[in-house]
DNA sequence: CCGCCACCTTGATCCACGTCAACACGGCCG
DNA sequence: CGGCCGTGTTGACGTGGATCAAGGTGGCGG
């Protein structure tokens, strides 16, 4: 099964952001949580909407942000897939993290002031784009988005610290899948119908695993019947069993 | 070579923050830059003093918080050295960090709302409790400690990733080393003088090493004349050969 | 003082996963 | 069309570090 197939089986229900309006904002959004929450005021919700910077046009490959380029904006991705990387001294490279449509990118740069790693897109991709300096300024009179904000940078950490466990590589990738599934369920897609944007490389580089591995446990997990696997289009048939083997690190 | 004589050596020195006062803070604080930084006016000032909480009396093995606690509180380090930690379903425990004095514990329970593991004691400790809503109101009025609050969080993403990657034993244990020197060096305290608060069982288990292999590379880097062992006393005799080793894990 | 216990060290064995190698597939371009 | 390249799969083999086992040390409580 190859791999321009595939290209073109995630772009068919592709997860695109719509583009709201100044009322609803995007509805899958970073912020969509804070807009939709009642409570915000308008003016506040006019200025973040003014405040944001549509991008788009990236291709495969394409790079949103290089390590090293000074920091002055954050990203949320509206649709498409975008990996954050970064490539050691030797030249290889160190895959930190996927990031689906609604997710925000670069929340590590602020403290450093240049940004730590490469975001490459991995398919077409856009992108809202906000200035980090107003955002702050605008969460300084808007608590919700400060705390917004904060929560982001806090659920990171957590995130950061799953992978660090020594765990064996069935719970990694069960993990991963159940994980991918439940942040395609937050923004409204199917929850076991997994359309990987990443190859197995990016997949064993991001779980610390060997590629054959990863195709080696996939085949396993396939023959136990707990997922379908047809190149990058993969179906969890067996959710429970599966959640079952990734216990140890999504339970914390 | 015992444990509680090192339990002793490491009281001796003990890196204790200075109460500091209105104008200065504390100096060693994890809010230190902001205060001396200057800019920022007495009034906010002296509202952080009145909103900090000293808390201390801990010993060896107390906890600070729980896993599941309800989250209400940042805390700062004063005195000693705290873990955290988190212990699955099957009793394992599984350490997610050792924190100095200066440094803030509890970051990545904001967005759960509740302490995602539990801060242990190594020593006697004593904290600074910061309440979070308190905190995040007055970092609406005072831009300097929103920003501080942002790096702090930005930079925990960074340092949870560290550890991530798939380094060999030698390397995460060198990273170890060095790190925790720069970390007392930003103290003041000497860089190449290590007085462990930990077991070598808790720094296997933060590095995801077994406590036997922390032995024997310990003894390995011994035998190569990099740093002196003496129990829970590491002295580093050769910084940059050991910099060398841990090139691949720190220069990112 | 003795016995227990937590911590640390060292050696022997084992195994999960990385590495190396070979091959299959489809896309793309000349 | 044919050659090439990126991607993915599968098998054979080697190894870093976990595990198991045994012993050494000092502290502390009875």
């Amino acid at each position: 099964m190859g791999q321009a197939t595939m290209q073109a089986r995630i772009q068919r229900p592709s997860p695109i952001a719509d583009d709201g309006n100044e009322q609803r904002f995007c509805s899958t959004c970073a912020f969509g949580s804070v807009c939709s929450g009642g409570g915000v005021d308008k003016i506040a919700l006019h200025e973040l909407h003014c405040l944001v910077e549509h991008v788009g046009g990236y291709r495969n490959g394409d790079t949103v942000f290089r390590t090293g380029d000074r920091f002055n904006a954050i990203y949320a991705v509206r649709s498409g897939a975008v990996k954050t990387r970064l490539v050691d001294l030797e030249g290889r490279e160190l895959v930190l993290g996927f990031h689906l449509p609604g997710e925000l990118v670069g929340l590590n740069a602020i403290d450093p002031e240049a940004y730590p790693c490469d975001a490459v897109a991995l398919s077409e991709v856009e992108v809202c784009r906000f200035s980090f300096p107003a955002l702050a300024t605008l969460a300084t009179r808007m608590p919700a988005i400060q705390l917004e904000l904060f929560r982001r940078l806090s659920r990171d950490i957590g995130n950061a610290a799953l992978l660090a466990g020594d765990y064996s590589a069935d719970e990694r990738l069960a993990a991963f899948l159940i994980g991918l599934g439940r942040r395609y369920a937050e923004r409204g897609f199917p929850m076991h119908t997994l359309n990987l944007a990443m190859s197995r490389g990016d997949i064993a580089n991001y779980l610390r695993l060997a590629a054959e591995t990863v195709s080696r446990v996939l085949r396993r997990f396939q023959d136990r019947g707990l997922i379908q696997v047809d190149g990058r289009h993969v179906t969890i048939a067996d959710p429970t069993e599966l959640f079952e083997l990734a216990r140890p690190i999504l339970s914390r």
